[in-house]
DNA sequence: CGAAATTTTGACCGGATGGACAAACGTTAG
DNA sequence: CTAACGTTTGTCCATCCGGTCAAAATTTCG
């Protein structure tokens, strides 16, 4: 009797991982329909019978990764903590999520792929998991406003705007290079955005005076 | 000698006006390698041979289809202009990009589909037409910015952050209704959403004191 | 070593899809 | 009426693609 999830050998858990690793550089770059087992195959430097031997069908690789990728995707937003200065932490979390999409580009346009799909296959997780969490961290906000401690907006619309902000430098990267051009594309463009949205949020959100 | 693009007849006119509707929805919702030529002819109400009498391959239909877009989606940045209040003017662009991802979500998730893949369709006029146009606009923003009409900030990444915020509406909206919930989701979730931007970007603008 | 279990592959199948084509249909004008 | 032109469609083809299968290669373990 083993636990819930036995990865059979260490050879099944190496190969899971090359695979999912070549279907994150394909899924991303093509979305799924776009995407063909031949081309992950080949990006995971096996046959597509081989592959076909460690997950049975093209969505199951898909729903794998998914899975995965969720619980980092969202760790940033879990992190969002009551305790502290509320900007300080508002700050932290869009500096999270802007070096997110740096770091982890083909992550955010996987997910932006999926979404502009309507999110066939990950709705469940977004009306379970991500609503409950939202509400969650949306009542967190609720109390610093109704503290007088940020100034009082819809914190949902918040919460979207900084996904909106720090995933555009993700998921539209091929066209924010275009408009910067080659000598302001480059990685500096991630600082300047930064700068930027620090700025922009933080001033959005400094309570007025002592209102309330 | 006709004029440099004379349609044969108001058939071809109208037949082509109406498998560019029916593309706009395909391509919209499936991609471009999602999208079937029979969905399209289906779509718009006719046979597949007879769809491509009309139009000889399918990447034309997404050419034509781009083509007429461009200038719709950006005429809100162009109408950006220098005379007026600088955060009326820039408010109303704000507020007519979140009409049009309201009014106009395919063309959003069209744009959205293209950029996502690399933009392989479309590279050139994102290096030269927007280009072109945003580098104009933002010397316009500098002025203002220069005069102490308005915060001073990067006015590329300004130019961003309203594109994301805006097009996020539509592009993610299956996301947006989820977390929303059904009572909060509906239809004004644009006008709450129109609150909230607004609120945010007049503060991030509006100049401190009266420095410089 | 050698049998059993696991992993890998070449060959193949069926359906979907982009596109070609010629024949049929309709419309217009002499 | 009928020739000419524009439009529409049924049929067909080649390729791609997801997935199967049996056999071969490799690893594991007694």
């Amino acid at each position: 009797m083993e636990a819930t999830v036995p990865r059979r050998t260490r050879i099944q858990q190496e190969k899971r991982e090359l695979i999912l690793e070549a279907a994150l550089e394909v899924f991303s770059a093509n979305g799924f329909r776009g995407a063909t087992i031949d081309q992950i195959a080949e990006a995971a430097g096996m046959s597509k019978p081989n592959l076909l031997y460690y997950f049975h069908r093209k969505e199951d690789i898909h729903e794998a990764l998914m899975q995965r990728l969720l619980d980092t995707w969202l760790a940033p937003l879990r992190d969002l903590d009551d305790v502290g200065d509320p900007l300080t932490e508002l700050s932290a979390y869009i500096r999270r999520k802007l070096e997110m999409a740096r770091d982890y580009p083909r992550e955010s346009r996987l997910f932006a792929n999926e979404i502009l799909q309507g999110a066939p296959r990950i709705m469940p997780m977004l009306e379970g998991e991500l609503k409950t969490l939202v509400d969650d961290k949306a009542a967190v906000i609720k109390g610093w406003m109704r503290a007088g401690r940020v100034a009082a907006v819809d914190p949902y619309h918040l919460i979207f705007s900084i996904w909106a902000t720090t995933q555009h430098y993700a998921d539209f990267d091929v066209q924010v290079r275009a408009v910067l051009g080659t000598e302001r594309g480059g990685e500096e463009r991630f600082e300047n955005a930064a700068r930027f949205l620090e700025r922009l949020f933080i001033a959005g959100l400094t309570p007025k005076g002592g209102a309330d």
